[in-house]
DNA sequence: CTGAAAGCGCTTACAG
DNA sequence: CTGAAAGCGCTTACAG
């Protein structure tokens, strides 16, 4: 049906090879065989069979994109940014989510890495060992936002701890003197990071106080139940620091509803920055993270690795995250604090 | 360096033939040969070679999906609901997005339609001739909320016109008589049919009434500008419908950072149903498009398309849209009144 | 039930 | 500058 190589080389008149060095731009080529072959390519809609290509230069033009989820708009920034750099690359994106264990994320990287040139893997539940049983030796791997970061793999991560500290510090800073954590999920990194950065945080700036942490799981629903359960407390926080901004609005929706007036009653801060914190009320409190530069930035790490010779050693770096000050929790009175984005490594 | 069929065999002791047949499930192999077969292939972390068996299969166990844009949640839902279906099949999905405009999408087009068994293509720029064009005759193809529905492509869309006019009655009978529309960006066929459903029912339920359209883009920042538009001017509208949420959004927040009581003196109206609109200060009243749902029927009606037996004709698909009362124009006094949604075609 | 062989559509030394 | 030929790793009639 579709036009091979053969048939442009017969309309050409010159052998396949020829065809194929012409279409390759290699310089050895003719300028009017060249030219004929064009014309011929393009009349026959001629386009390269990529299976052809890749059995023999085993190489797919193609990165694997292993996610653990897709609700949200953090993952359509995250795809955003790395297709925008595979776009740039010449590079195809192959996208697998939806990976509840690290069972299901193996099978997953099984099925993807006879098909791609490398491998970006964001998951919560895959460990160090896992991965190097399931992945191919060889093949180049960016793990992003995945807690494996002492063997041999190229990494890249949000700097959720020093988030968490800055902004529950910013709390501190502006009165608040019992603060309360809606936790991510269980054994989730990013969750467990920002939720010891509120540790770290209350422990040496409060030290008297005791963290109180609210089981969350980054769900809106969550986010409000968590709320409903603070409303019920005998001893109600002073301050909520949510570990991510759907949960802080699920929350602040469930203060509104009970009448609590925020931040005046009660401060909240969450994290991401989503684009609809701004567009809440009271506008939400939050540390940005640039997702999309994230993406695009794991995206150009792993072309690096492509190249041996540039890619000397494997390591881990950090991706800056920086505070946004808005007014869920500006207390009438506080002075202002505003804590700068530290450099990161 | 990686194992190939020749090792398995010759580890098994076996043909690369039977290999193969053990390997792909054909029962005409010995239970032993098998045995041995399965054995050798584990040890040896067997994985065939996709690109290999592509050529000779003429199969690429992939579908492309070809978007304008990657922008906020209504993608990451699309893409979701489009991934849980493909992996149900065996699928793999090859991801492409950011088409300015129609030739950006054709050469999208080009590049993928090559490396895949079926397209699933949004594109609000290309026109039926373009798309006769560039694709591979013979291609499965799916259209999703694309103008080109009279010439021979499977196509689904959303129900754009019903759920604007739908909504925009809800307004009128909630006794606002000013409803100005803030639009989506011209050209795109969403904004367009919504459009087309706001002029018709004011026609239709208020034909004294004159239309009143504010431009805008579809994002927040447009919505909040045309927010403060209709702040300045002199006869102010008493409702607005915005021709997606996220406008809505920004719109409402410009009002009440004017001061503006919402729904009481003034009504807003959205459409897309995104996670925040029920949160936002009132809770939205929007029109619900099941997204994820939109991407997995897209994906079904493409595999279906691939057993030419059962795929006899090409047809239109509307997916169901439904009205999502909230408060945000909810006149006190007024009477409920609430529209189901219409079944689809 | 099994194997030898052809062939899918390319690229790339090799030889001229 | 060009062509003949080998070979990438599979699958599948064909013959036994």
């Amino acid at each position: 049906m579709a036009a091979t190589i053969k048939d442009v080389a017969k309309a050409a008149k010159v052998s396949v090879a020829t065809v194929s060095r012409a279409l390759n731009g290699h310089s050895s080529v003719s300028v009017e065989a060249r030219k004929r072959i064009l014309e011929a390519a393009r009349k026959l809609r001629y386009v390269p069979h990529s299976a052809a290509r890749s059995l023999i230069t085993r190489r797919t033009q193609t990165i694997g994109v292993l996610l653990p989820d897709l609700h949200g708009e953090f993952f359509s920034e995250l795809i955003r940014g790395i297709d925008q750099a595979a776009r740039r690359e010449g590079l195809h994106i192959l996208v697998s989510s939806s990976h509840g264990d690290a069972k299901e994320a193996a099978a997953a990287i099984q099925t993807m890495s006879g098909r791609v040139d490398g491998l970006l893997i964001m998951s919560p539940h895959i460990d160090a060992r896992l991965l190097k049983d399931t992945l191919p030796a060889g093949l180049p791997v960016v793990l992003m936002n995945t807690p494996v970061d002492d063997i041999g793999y190229d990494a890249i991560a949000i700097d959720n701890y020093w988030g968490a500290y800055a902004i529950v510090s910013h709390l501190i800073g502006r009165g608040y003197q019992s603060i309360a954590l809606i936790s991510g999920p269980e054994r989730n990194h990013d969750a467990e990071e920002r939720a010891r950065g509120y540790q770290d945080a209350l422990r040496e700036r409060l030290p008297n106080v005791s963290p109180r942490v609210i089981a969350g799981n980054f769900s809106e629903d969550s986010g409000y139940r968590a709320g409903q359960r603070v409303l019920a407390m005998r001893e109600r926080p002073d301050a909520i620091f949510a570990a991510n901004d759907t949960m802080a609005i699920g929350c602040l929706f469930a203060l509104t509803e009970a009448g609590i007036r925020v931040p005046q009653e009660m401060g909240i801060a969450g994290f991401d920055d989503i684009p609809i914190a701004r567009f809440v009320t009271p506008p939400l409190t939050t540390v940005r993270v640039r997702i999309a530069d994230f993406g695009q930035q794991a995206l150009e790490r792993l072309v690096a690795a492509f190249d041996p010779s540039l890619h000397v050693q494997t390591s881990v770096q950090t991706l800056r995250a920086e505070l946004v000050v808005r007014s869920s929790c500006e207390r009438p009175g506080s002075t202002s604090l505003r804590l700068a984005g530290r450099p990161s490594g």
